[in-house]
DNA sequence: TACAAATTTGGGAGCGCTCTCAATATCAAA
DNA sequence: TTTGATATTGAGAGCGCTCCCAAATTTGTA
């Protein structure tokens, strides 16, 4: 009988209890000790990899672990430790609405991808209804249960940025936030990219150069505009109110403003978003209208779209999955270094060239001359 | 000193908190318990609606968690009551490579808006690498973490599903996996709706009708192309296999299988996703083809790009958001009243009639007549 | 060989909640 | 008033882990 011993007994249960339940053995860190024969707290080092183990010991409470299949229970682990291993993602309701438009699947991609690079599990809070934004307060500060939170922008979201902000929670703002102050937040040089656009379509001899903005109510809309203005004030060109529309970012919202520009026959248009330019492109289209022999387009954003044949749309392009994995970064770094200073990152963009801005074309008239 | 009493202290210092830090005061149930002159078990009771309290105490409480701003913590409660109120969504790697296509995202939408309204947390596990893969199962399996996991079958994912299904764990699968026994699904009734759909066509008068499947490693790609079959063979018409190409439900995929069947001549094509059906279109049109008047199309979503002006597709219509919704009540059947039985849901689909099977055209013909 | 120092281990007190069970308070009917 | 039934409350034992501190062991050095 002794042969046998107490050991080989619990290994053998290991092994039946890992056949028969490999998803969730309910084996707790004292099950596994004992199996090992140390204690809880030397099990309990063994999996934070804990360098205090001696080898040998270290081996054998290995040895169980995988023979028993033993996962950590999370919710204990979150509440020993004060760290749940998860962050939150927040898109507010102005942005599920338009999650047809792929930025934010995109942007999501880029965020869990992180995430699991990370080890962190990602939480998703979609934002559908006037009571989901009410309801997710509670929800994401359930606490124990989020490490930090990334939010995305919106107009009129503010409200939850202020609460967020004034607590000593680790949070990240994707995109600009209208009060940037004592906030971390990551976002692409809206400003900058609009401005190299413009200044593409301006050194390709366009004169009447035309924008299509997105709301006026968020940063992103703002400072594309600016851009624009920047570029044209830099000519020395008088800015004309009458080129600029305010759209929505979206196709439809795209081929309305288009039709309140084509009557004053702008030679160029800078759209704020690649839906927009597309919405643009086929008023223009349906006015008879040519791209670029006619009228020239440039874009924002670069989505897969954007390089279809029938638009081959000049656009920038956003690093998006890449923005989304920084903001994860950033937000790990609050994380685990603390929220002071808060973090500013920018990203840069690419003007990416195609057809639709005439460059070809217009390469060729110069050429010639 | 007595008149005020340790009572009006509590409060205010409460009020004091929750004005200082609205996010994460750090209250826990025993404060509030001893701020309200109650028990820890008395207001465990009024946070979670228990009502075996008396009026007079639960609004007492009520009143303090109000000024305090409390919120339970997730973890201790999620170790104690063995409930995390957190769902896994898992959607695996060939799915969230296209995650451009805008099924996912909307599925998404569909769940994470089902999550808020039951007040589940989603947790989503976006599989990008082979490591991802590897990694997702301890995730996922971290015990206490999740109540429940839905997950979106996939080719090649089976392991997966084994393992999840092996276990008492509450899991629902959206799409019919191969193997159904025992495992809880939800899915459209793909071959019904094919068979529908192509049934139209028949109906329109049209002979030869060809289909771009969806990969034949997945159910929806066979049964979709069952549907095809079905409808065919029911005429009593030979099935043609030069007429049936395998795709991969990508725009690119429905354009070359288009390609390959142009020389057949079809009049008519079945594609099993509008995707494909917007990639065959171009090419029936690169070819000088019109549609409808030429080869006629029906697809499968109805995405938004198929209600474009440009397609104008005939299609069946998946209420997606709907089927999000339905999976997350059925998973949550499951979390709540045990796995066994399994269930199965499977939702009806509607063929959307618009100017690409040429309906509109026949009609008029036929009125002619 | 002895002793200090370093390494490795175990014990125990929480983390903040739930849940059972027993104790107390309340109320109606006898 | 008493009694039994019912409604309301509180005490206490966990849930499974981490982390501090002290105990035990090993190592190095005089």
């Amino acid at each position: 009988m002794d042969i046998l011993g107490a050991l080989p007994i619990f290994y053998l249960i290991g092994i039946i209890q890992s056949i028969w339940n490999p998803l969730v053995p309910n084996l707790t860190l004292e099950d596994i000790a004992k199996q090992a024969g140390v204690s809880r707290s030397t099990a309990s080092r063994v999996v934070n990899n804990d360098p205090n183990v001696s080898n040998s010991v270290r081996m054998k409470v290995q040895e169980v672990i995988l023979a028993t299949g033993y996962h950590p229970h999370a919710a204990a682990r979150s509440l020993a430790s004060h760290r749940s291993w998860m962050i939150g993602l927040v898109l507010p309701r102005t942005v599920s609405t338009f999650f047809t438009d792929p930025y934010f699947p995109r942007l999501t991609q880029g965020v869990a991808q992180a995430c699991n690079q990370h080890n962190y599990t990602l939480a998703l809070f979609l934002l559908d209804t006037k009571e989901d934004e009410k309801r997710i307060f509670p929800l994401i500060s359930r606490r124990g249960q989020l490490d930090g939170i990334l939010l995305q922008t919106a107009p009129l979201e503010d409200i939850l940025i202020d609460k967020l902000v004034s607590s000593d929670f680790p949070v990240v703002i994707a995109g600009r936030p209208f009060k940037a102050n004592g906030i971390s937040y990551i976002d692409v040089d809206n400003l900058n990219a609009a401005h190299n656009a413009v200044c593409h379509l301006i050194q390709l001899g366009y004169k009447r150069i035309g924008t299509i903005t997105g709301w006026m109510n968020s940063t992103v809309g703002i400072d594309r505009k600016e851009g624009y203005l920047k570029a044209i004030t830099e000519q020395g060109w008088q800015v004309q109110e009458k080129l600029i529309v305010e759209s929505d970012f979206t196709e439809n919202g795209g081929y309305l403003a288009m039709k309140q520009l084509l009557p004053l026959k702008p030679d160029a248009i800078f759209a704020a978003s690649d839906t927009m330019a597309i919405g643009a492109i086929r008023a223009a289209r349906d006015a008879g209208l040519s791209v670029p022999v006619d009228i020239a387009f440039v874009g924002f954003d670069d989505l897969p779209v954007a390089s279809l044949s029938d638009f081959n749309l000049t656009t920038v392009r956003q690093p998006i999955i890449q923005f989304g994995a920084k903001a994860v970064d950033t937000l790990i770094d609050l994380i685990e270094n603390g929220i002071k200073p808060s973090r500013r990152i920018i990203m840069e963009t690419e003007l990416v060239i195609r057809d639709s801005c005439g460059a070809s074309q217009k390469k060729m008239v110069s050429e010639r001359l």
